[in-house]
DNA sequence: CTGATGAGGTTGACAATGTCAACGATCGCG
DNA sequence: CGCGATCGTTGACATTGTCAACCTCATCAG
């Protein structure tokens, strides 16, 4: 068996979210795309909405094993967390309004089994946090509080960039300097406080 | 004369986006809270999406307005930038679904005239930035950048709390907390590198 | 073998909504 | 007065999410 419908209509919900946003994923267009009748999402997800929580939810599994990937490949806890802001900012940037509806979609809160997905990318991203923590490449306080400083950074800044909310001149050179940027300034301040 | 129309249908689609999000702001629904009919906004406005736009450009001129009142009623610069940091995010928060229309809402980027407006408030947050740095609250790199990274993290921190896709545990404090650490860590970066 | 059952699919309908086209009032100005 | 513009109205239409009813066919108890 190659792919299940339920399956099928996931990956044409996607696709369509790549290709033309968030209004181009109608259930109709998902449902031709799989070939079925335009009611037959309805046999595998109670609603659009639902249908758009399986893509995010999804797409958070592949960026937590992502992360963990990062994780586990450098030896370097510096370049560890480097890898994984990477991977963010190259998945929000090759699927922006994927991206969109993962990190900044207002309806999604509701399933709550999302937000333990979304959370479990969290969890793994902190923990590469902490071992720079450990190296002293970041600063020693709150683990969390810092993992949430820096996540926040990054999805700001990808965020506004998406959104053309910022400068705007500057293109992907503009998220991964301001990431860069915030790196730096955090070094800066552990090794202001343990040396 | 109290309000023209034209100004009844943004107040009413502000309203109608505190009160029920981006979906409730039905173009039916404006015009029915204005008292007109169902396609007087279209002699104003050339769709929904302008409406929604003009919403934008006039909170992002309030904004602008806020963050100039916060540089001119301090005189400690430090001051300042928390006094404007706590307006943008007191303002996220009592207005969820028009701060995420402001910052967020990928189909507004192509008003020219809005990207406009939205740079002004950036400009008027950098320029507290800028102050900032002259009294060496914050580092002294490139004050476009830092204030990019502060802008993004702020918009950041405020964008996934208000989405639960943080800790979620913890409220508002979650924000300001963030928020107050980055200003710690930058305001040690920069005593590290001037003292 | 048979017949019930349930999952997966289909057709048809409906209400809500954005948008277009055509029509109408009201007022300033020649 | 009459003319045009501004603002508004009514009516219609396509799209879309969603519901209800029906179909089909594999599975499985008896």
């Amino acid at each position: 068996m190659r792919e299940t419908t339920k399956q099928q209509l996931v990956s044409a919900a996607s696709r369509l979210l790549d290709g033309g946003g968030q209004d181009a994923v109608t259930l109709r267009a998902v449902a031709e795309q799989v070939g079925v009748s335009h009611n037959a999402p309805y046999r595998h997800f109670s609603g659009r909405s639902a249908l758009l929580a399986a893509v995010a939810e999804r797409d958070f599994t592949l960026l937590r094993q992502a992360f963990e990937a990062q994780d586990e490949a450098h030896h370097d806890a510096a370049a560890a967390l480097r890898g994984a802001s990477d991977a963010l900012i190259a998945y929000a940037l090759d699927h922006r309004a994927r991206y969109r509806l993962l990190f900044s979609d207002p309806d999604l809160v509701a399933e709550a089994s999302l937000r333990q997905t979304a959370f479990g990318a969290f969890t793994a991203f902190s923990r590469i946090v902490a071992r720079c923590q450990q190296s002293r490449h970041l600063p020693r306080v709150d683990p969390v509080e810092l993992t949430g400083l820096i996540y926040a950074a990054l999805h700001g800044a990808i965020d506004l960039h998406i959104g053309g909310r910022a400068s705007d001149t500057k293109g992907l050179a503009s998220v991964q300097a301001t990431v860069q940027l915030l790196f730096d300034l955090l070094n800066g301040a552990a090794s202001a406080a343990s040396g």
